[in-house]
RNA sequence: GGGUGUGUAGCUCAGUCGGUUCAGAGCACCUGCCUUACAAGCAGGGGGUCGGCGGUUCGAAUCCGUCCACACCCACCA
């Protein structure tokens, strides 16, 4: 074969490998005999690009898959996208827009047409790109929310619920979007504490006949520029300072329409005036105090938020600006007494960051009731499980809060509401135009299909993607009528892990549980790993208008796949943010050249059948053997755990300490010589182990490594090689291998400390309990030539150092100062003395020994013990150099 | 305003049941090495009052209380 390179080149690797596994359908599953392991991707935006919260997601989840595939499990990852409503439409009216084309200048069908273009052109290009990760997701199965069949699902599952009752319509105070001019969920608003200002006006006392009197009360708002929209005024019953308002009408500055003072306890006595401007039509809790006190419902705002004819003055008007103009209004109008500096939180949309504009308007609900019950029991009783445990608290809050889903969004982007309305404003709900005609007939004879008119409304993304874990499947969805049993999805289903971000735990974690128990009486999935968000270095969140997001595209190409992937992980404990250094990856891209020049160097081995197996090389594969096994435990452990980067530190200590440093330089047989065959092999044994443990977290170079080291036929893979499994091991092998290596860094401190070039052999004088077996080891790796185990009187000088309680000297006459080795003893001296102090403070506390386990007290005897006897021989080397 | 979580080395984190020579790991840093796999490397080293205070206990990074700092979630004081 020919020469490896001194460094790994993962660009020539990676697009080879990923092409043979896709060639060879190494990522396609199809229900078989062996226990299945399926994962659903959290569907990225159809028209997104692949940003680092991808990468630390698909990784794990590629993690998860790979390692399962090598268990035995028949792996699935099941890829897709979603068609993202609201953010997928305002990107096609941004880009219409720039082509000079207004949305409102487009019918439905030809919007549709249009986005469905951008949809072609853009969509899927996140999914190419989770290729060059090196995601190993079923490519066969993509999906998408929006296509036939998902939508198909949707429409059903609509269905469905109507019919169950649950899904109904309702004119609601709603959160409305003046720029994306539709309604969005509770979840899609966010609170901004806002500087604006509190705003006092007068509001005189009317006559009876509309004519203001010189009697006046004050409120404060906010927002004066919805004064004309007033329909009341309120003050607390319990208020006396308002009391003489009782039964009193009052007039709307500059409008001067009258209207009654009422009471009602919410209205907060201490707060502002005492005295609030009820507006039903622009604020929810007014809404709720007009509907007790019948108040009239005056809406003087419009769909983009201008002021419509209605408000009488200052008609089509932005509301911001109105505010600014009615201020200066009411000033000249002597109705302003006063204006205060004020913070309040203010809504904003989660999309298009508009303020957000209490707006009442015909929506589509799903009761939540029975729904977030059965959800919040999943979890609570362990069926579905949360890592990290903290998430179950926010959860079960807003399950036991949860309000009606408002189901209804005015786009065009997504799956349109089944409902069918009659010219008489009736209305049927029908999974096709045809059932709706039928249905329609039932209720109407004769009416014809021209006459129906289908709802304008589409329905929330999320709608769509509750369902994703059984709607990959099973499109059909169970549950409806004349459904049939489907392998898949019986295969397949439950699924066993999601790997997702917290932000999205209501949005959509908790809506799966709701479907999963629905539609398959059980729940989704089995973990919901969380993981952070990703940040960078000082903590800001990744965003493009900060330009603090590398593109990962980019630190593929500089480090390699394999390099980012461990970056990513390196520094991703669940459930924490992850604040993501480029050094990380460095760190990665470090790790495949280590791996890859211990390749070189094993490959670059001769072996020779008359060569005997040294001492030290077989007390080395023994070691490595069972160190080896006890790796695995711990792994496999931590990834029982989802301890994901605590798995990774591990291989990692394990190849690069373990293996590299000390193995390998144990085994290594001098320049030119020739290595015996029984430990070539054990060593390609366990490099190939080590391959193996690696690959679902470097997929690319251990594939290349595991296909150069041996030769393998067309159609085999590390990715299904079998991961390795515990031999069990002897803790006694272990221990004594640590002892020995004590002693080597002894030794090699006492080289550095002297200067004492490492080609120099030196001769060692063992006083005390000394692991005979590893003896060949510590020569071979201090660079020690004769070993002499003397008895507990004999006196030696030189260099001594103590590894537990056995005193090891290097002899070293001449390069030994005096001075400095009694001052040294003298220091570690102090140290034991201390130590001795503080475990013997210890035993002679009666409550201790009385109370503490007898483990627990044994264990401080033979420190004790330990430390005496330590003592004594520091004690006596001192002696010997003193009396020198 | 309410809730949840976090605080351990310069950075990112581990530390399970309160007890092992327990104060750890990786990175960064310092010193010495281009030693024939790897300078993207090798060998060695320094570094922390476990956020503060108080308590429980024979014993506290670990349990309790309190305060401080930060993060996130929820929330209608107009």
């Amino acid at each position: 074969m020919e020469m490896l390179s001194a460094k790994y080149n993962p660009a020539e690797t990676e697009d080879k490998w990923y092409s043979y596994w896709l060639e060879h359908k190494f990522f396609h599953s199809e229900p078989d005999s062996r226990e299945p392991y399926t994962i659903v991707i959290p569907p990225p935006n159809v028209t997104g690009i692949l940003h680092m919260g991808h990468v630390l997601n698909n990784t794990l989840n590629d993690v998860l898959i790979r390692k399962a595939r090598m268990d035995g499990k028949n792996a699935c990852w099941v890829p897709g996208t979603d068609h993202a409503s609201i953010a997928t439409e305002n990107k096609v009216v941004a880009k219409l827009k720039a082509m000079g084309i207004s949305k409102e200048d487009l019918t439905r069908e030809e919007f549709l047409a249009h986005a469905w273009q951008w949809k072609e052109e853009h969509g899927g290009i996140i999914l190419k790109q989770l290729r060059k990760l090196g995601a190993s997701c079923d490519w066969d199965r993509t999906r998408f929310t929006m296509e036939p069949d998902l939508s198909r699902a949707v429409i059903n599952t609509f269905v469905y619920f109507y019919k169950k009752g649950w899904i109904y319509k309702g004119v609601r105070m709603v959160n409305w979007d003046p720029e994306a001019l539709t309604a969005v969920s509770d979840d899609e608003v966010v609170h901004k504490d806002t500087q604006s200002h509190f705003y006092h006006l007068r509001y005189y006392v009317s006559d009876g006949a509309g004519n203001p009197t010189g009697k006046y009360l004050v409120i404060a708002t906010t927002r004066p520029e919805t004064i004309m929209a007033d329909a009341a005024i309120c003050v607390n019953p319990a208020d006396e300072r308002h009391r003489w308002l009782r039964g009193k009408k009052v007039l709307i500055p500059l409008i001067n329409r009258e209207i009654p003072v009422i009471e009602d306890d919410y209205v907060e006595m201490d707060f502002g005036t005492g005295c609030l401007k009820v507006t039903p039509a622009h604020d929810v809790h007014d809404y709720e105090i007009g509907l007790r006190h019948n108040l009239e419902v005056l809406d003087i705002i419009d769909e983009r938020g201008r002021l419509n004819e209605k408000a009488r003055i200052l008609v089509g008007e932005d509301r911001f600006v109105a505010r600014k103009k009615i201020v200066k209004m009411l000033e000249e109008a002597g109705n302003l007494e006063k204006v205060e500096e004020y913070t309040s939180p203010v809504g904003y949309s989660e999309r298009t960051n508009a303020v957000i504009e209490p707006r009442l308007s015909a929506q589509w609900f799903l009761k939540m009731d029975t729904l977030a019950k059965v959800a919040l029991e999943t979890v609570e009783s362990g069926r579905t499980r949360f890592i990290p445990e903290k998430y179950m608290n926010s959860y079960r809050h807003w399950m036991e809060n949860a309000r009606d889903w408002c189901i209804s969004r005015q786009l065009w982007w997504g799956q349109r509401i089944p409902a069918y309305y009659l010219p008489d404003g009736r209305y049927v709900v029908e999974s096709t135009p045809e059932a709706a005609l039928e249905a329609a007939r039932a209720i109407c004879p004769g009416i014809k299909m021209e006459d129906l008119r289908q709802d304008e409304d589409v329905l929330d993304t999320w709608f769509s993607s509750w369902l994703w874990p059984i709607s990959v499947f099973d499109p059909d969805m169970p549950g409806n009528p004349g459904h049939k049993p489907n392998a898949d999805l019986a295969y397949y289903y439950p699924t066993n892990d999601l790997v997702t971000a917290p932000d999205i735990i209501f949005f959509w974690v908790a809506r799966m549980i709701m479907a999963g128990n629905e539609f398959m009486g059980r729940q989704p999935f089995s973990n919901v790993y969380f993981t952070g968000i990703v940040r960078d270095k000082i903590g800001r969140k990744m965003s493009k208008t900060l330009g603090n997001s590398p593109d990962p595209l980019d630190l593929i190409k500089t480090y390699g796949a394999d390099a980012v992937r461990i970056g990513m992980l390196l520094c991703s404990s669940a459930g924490n943010d992850i604040f993501y250094d480029e050094t990380q990856v460095e760190q990665g891209r470090n790790f495949c050249n280590k791996i890859w020049n211990s390749y070189r160097l094993i490959k670059g081995w001769n072996t020779d059948a008359s060569i005997a197996q040294p001492e030290a090389s077989a007390m080395a594969v023994k070691w490595f053997a069972n160190r080896l096994s006890l790796a695995v435990e711990t792994v496999e452990d931590h990834y029982s755990k989802f301890r994901i980067s605590d798995a990774l530190m591990t291989t990692y200590r394990l190849f690069w300490d373990d293996f590299c440093s000390w193995y390998l330089e144990i085994v290594k047989p001098s320049f030119g010589e020739a290595m015996d065959v029984a430990t070539y092999e054990a060593t390609l044994g366990f490099f190939e182990s080590l391959l193996k443990m690696i690959h679902p977290v470097m997929p690319f170079i251990t594939e290349e490594l595991w296909q150069n080291m041996a030769p393998r036929k067309d159609g085999e893979t590390i990715m299904y090689a079998p991961s390795p499994v515990s031999n069990g091991y002897d803790a006694s092998v272990i221990d004594a291998f640590a002892f020995a290596s004590e002693a080597v860094n002894g030794i090699r401190n006492v080289r550095n400390q002297k200067n004492i070039p490492p080609k120099e052999k030196l001769s060692l004088v063992v006083k005390g309990w000394f692991p005979m077996s590893m003896e060949g080891i510590v020569k071979k790796m201090a660079g020690v030539g004769k070993v002499d185990f003397v008895s507990g009187d004999s006196k030696v000088s030189g260099a001594t150092f103590l590894v537990r309680t056995t005193e090891i000297t290097v002899p070293l006459t001449g390069l030994v100062n005096e001075e400095e080795e009694i001052a040294k003893l003298q220091k570690d001296l102090e140290y034991q003395f201390r130590f001795l102090e503080g475990v013997r403070k210890k035993l002679s506390n009666a409550a201790f020994t009385a109370h503490a386990p007898e483990a627990v007290v044994a264990n401080e005897r033979k420190k004790e013990a330990d430390a005496l006897s330590r003592i004594g021989i520091i004690q006596k080397q001192l002696d010997s150099l003193k009396n020198k």
